[in-house]
DNA sequence: CTCGCGTCTGGAAGCGCTTGCAGCGGCGTT
DNA sequence: AACGCCGCTGCAAGCGCTTCCAGACGCGAG
């Protein structure tokens, strides 16, 4: 294996030039600096990050907490993340938690105390008490996505706001029977996050004089089939039906979507369908949603923390609210005559 | 930051018997063993695998080649490689080739070359000769799932074989038109996989006398928007339609029920969907496929790599054919009488 | 009692880099 | 002409571990 050695000496430097010249760091003449970088080039030199984190502290690797590899939010924010460290020359360290609480719990007192990372991305994760700490006991900048994360910088989207925000877009077609697909109140990994969209769609509902009814307030995982379990239920046992459903994410909103047609019902004639995210399904079911832009949070928690790791990996906690956008397709429209 | 030597001082032990006793290698008393682990972990004390790996060549990382985190076979390989990894302690560090050709590029000449894995497993990946060169490179243990990696220890399933075990399923249920939907010819990614899985199916059908109707075999990339928009142009097109649809994946076959739903077709009824992965949607859509257990080949290859690291890092090139199995579901029937 | 061997231990030499420090010229200033 | 300053360079000291080596010790065999 050639080292920075081999490389100095083929360009007849010392080590330490060719160290800044191939760093960029400290002061090098144009002479220099190119002789090392040809050199480099020629002898296919990378510089090993175990060696040079050693000895400068940083690692040129951030970790990435998710709670799950599957669903679609975090599979977006790993490519948007993923793409944005690889551009800036940076590992990505992946620690999927899972179901499994041992692996959970090795990740926040091993993995991540083991020095490898110059900062962490976590996913939507709710943390206690202890894990946060040793979260933070690393010292290092901590972005967090998708949910609250105590002294740490976040970056979230208005989940009020977009809930009441997809509300009114039905509100508007002129819809008053709206169901809502809410997700548990689990307080393991989704936070309230369930509650605060839907809190959203109830003041929607209230602000417009529309009664919200608690058996069209139905909840599930986060998933397709826990929402197609959850809608079918609903769209089976409600005496009267709703004409349509807010679903709190895209994937929720497809679950619904595949339970009605199940019961023949057509959409949107039938039922009005609309969900949150910009999953990549939604195109081909035509679904009406409000996206996200996932990718885009986390390649903006990369710029983030690259920003606070030249700045001395100091990060001030702050709050960034990520734009979302209405996409209005064909999954929602104006409630047949007779049914509203 | 608490380190070797602190342990060191507090267990009163020399550093080298501490570091002997964390990592039982060589010979530590009891005595001593038991001094240096609860000095440990009182000052919680985690090694630097940076510091580590220099010293000692290990680095306890394994690198994880992808050429995306969304479709389902490539998460799923993920979820099993990382929970195995997690397990034995080993760090995941993940590279997303995606779609841009810097990136992929990079990946090969820097990354993986920057000496900071013990291992790497490669999925799905048609390697350009130079690019395989680099992986060999690195003098890692290096193994492939999901096609052929000369040089390389493979996982792979049997694709012709379970083409026919599909197509098999169908015809023993009385189908006689089937049409197959493929996947692109394309030579960057997907290797000849496409090509066997059909070679399956047409190998299937000629043993039972059936033709292969060229206008029933359709490709698409092997997304479920690729093969919705293949199965609709399929159904529409067809003077007579086929009873029975055959897709190379399961995210293709829901593409295919999707399509179908939007011609009013009745799934088992009117026409009978398979494919071929194990995709959790499976269950909500009740579709018949066969499971290639993608989680299993994950963790699978993980086992093969951590012996071979153990083995100093030599690991003899083999092919391992992993197991897979009929789920027979609800997306297939016997015919309806008259179409046949 | 001595020898040999096996077990256990600590000292110290690196692993491949970065970076503080000091030295060396060349240049503009007074 | 002397001075100071600055840009550039190389030396060498680590970064936090692992591991070779040699020494100390205990014990059974001769």
């Amino acid at each position: 294996m050639t080292g920075i050695k081999d490389v100095a000496e083929r360009a007849g430097l010392s080590v330490a030039t060719v160290s800044r010249a191939l760093s960029g760091k400290g002061n090098v003449s144009p002479t220099s600096r190119e002789k090392a970088r040809s050199a480099a080039a020629e002898l296919g030199f990378v510089v090993s990050y175990h060696a040079s984190s050693l000895a400068s502290g940083r690692t040129h690797n951030v970790g990435l907490v998710v709670p799950s590899v599957h669903r679609w939010f975090y599979s977006a924010v790993i490519e948007g993340a993923s793409a944005a460290l690889l551009e800036a020359g940076y590992d990505l360290t992946l620690y999927n938690i899972g179901e499994n609480p041992a692996h959970r719990h090795s990740v926040f007192t091993d993995f991540l105390l083991r020095k490898r990372v110059d900062a962490v991305i976590a996913v939507s994760l709710e943390l206690s008490e202890a894990e946060l700490q040793q979260l933070h006991a690393m010292h290092r900048p901590i972005v967090g996505i998708g949910g609250p994360l105590p002294g740490a910088s976040t970056i979230r989207i208005d989940d009020t706001g977009i809930a009441r925000k997809a509300t009114n877009h039905l509100l508007g077609l002129g819809h008053t029977k709206i169901a809502h697909i809410t997700g548990h109140d689990a307080y393991d990994q989704d936070f309230q996050l369930p509650g605060t969209r839907r809190g959203g769609f109830e003041k929607a509902m209230n602000d417009a004089g529309c009664p919200v009814r608690p058996e069209w307030i139905v909840s599930a995982d986060f998933t397709i089939e826990g929402a197609y379990a959850a809608a079918r239920q609903l769209l089976a046992s409600s005496p009267e039906r709703p004409t349509a459903v807010f679903a709190a994410s895209d994937e929720m909103a497809i679950g619904t979507i595949l339970a009605a047609r199940d019961f023949g019902l057509r959409i949107p004639d039938d039922l009005s369908v609309m969900g949150i995210d910009g999953h990549d399904l939604g195109n081909v079911l035509g679904l009406t949603t409000i996206d996200q832009d996932a990718k885009g949070q986390g390649a903006l928690a990369v710029r983030t923390l690259l920003g606070a790791i030249t700045n001395g990996l100091v990060l001030e906690p702050a709050d960034t609210e990520h734009p979302t956008t209405l996409v209005v397709r064909t999954s929602t429209a104006v409630p047949r005559a007779g049914t509203t």
